[in-house]
DNA sequence: CACCAGGCAAGTA
DNA sequence: TACTTGCATGGT
């Protein structure tokens, strides 16, 4: 167990050596980093911004105009994200939890205590551990460390994890390996995106070039 | 052409 | 409970 914690920090060393602060998420306010952690459900971060883009473009970014907007036309703005149906209804159950059960203020929603939002975001249908996390992290600033795939790949491919492992084991490993510190928690998962974009994709091409070897 | 992407829920047995 | 499938655009 305290192996495992020194690798998991040990991991972090060499990622962050290797490419450098990372300065995520991407995004001006928190109201977007909630609207983007919805729209990348299993998507490309490049369709991302061009939905982001397009209610930029529309200025209805923002609670008060998207709220009110019929579904069909939020679908047809964010529909270079994919799954637009699917995800114009996510977005609109976490729009409609924030107008009922915070009177549609976003700083109030954000000012609560961790467990609190985390739990109101994974009452959410269409929210999962990953994107509630991915929120409370990058859109309030709270040290909720975000697994996702790669970081699952990454560490169940090195024997840091069980290939069968959930995400609260996985998140509960890092947890518990890590000081509790959301800016560390912010750049790490960046970094482990990072790294599997670049050396860790399914069919593993480019492995033998992974900075942390023996994949 | 096939494969992949910063998931999640619903359906099946 | 344990798999499988649907959702969809845009890049490599």
């Amino acid at each position: 167990m305290a192996l495992s914690s020194e690798r998991i920090l040990a991991i972090y060393e060499k990622l962050h050596d290797c490419f450098g602060p990372q300065e995520w998420w991407p995004g001006e306010t928190p109201f977007e980093v909630m609207v983007g952690a919805v729209l990348t459900q299993n998507t490309n971060w490049s369709n991302v911004t061009r939905a982001i883009d397009a209610l930029k473009r529309g200025n209805v970014l923002s609670y008060q105009a998207m709220v009110s907007m019929d579904r069909d036309t939020l679908a047809e703005l964010i529909r270079p994200a994919g799954y637009y149906n699917i995800k114009a209804g996510r977005l609109q159950n976490l729009l409609f939890m924030l107008r009922d059960r915070y009177a549609g203020d976003v700083d109030v929603f954000l000012s609560q205590s961790q467990e609190t939002m985390r739990e109101s975001l994974l009452a959410v249908k269409g929210i999962g551990p990953e994107t509630a996390d991915s929120i409370v992290l990058y859109a309030a600033g709270l040290p909720s460390f975000v697994v996702d795939t790669y970081t699952h790949r990454i560490f169940s491919r090195h024997g840091l994890v069980p290939e069968e492992t959930t995400y609260d084991e996985i998140q509960e490993t890092f947890t518990h390996a890590l000081p509790r510190d959301a800016a560390l928690y912010n750049e790490y998962h960046a970094l482990i995106v990072n790294l599997g974009k670049e050396f860790c994709r399914k069919t593993r091409p480019r492995c033998s070039e992974c900075p942390l070897e023996g994949c």
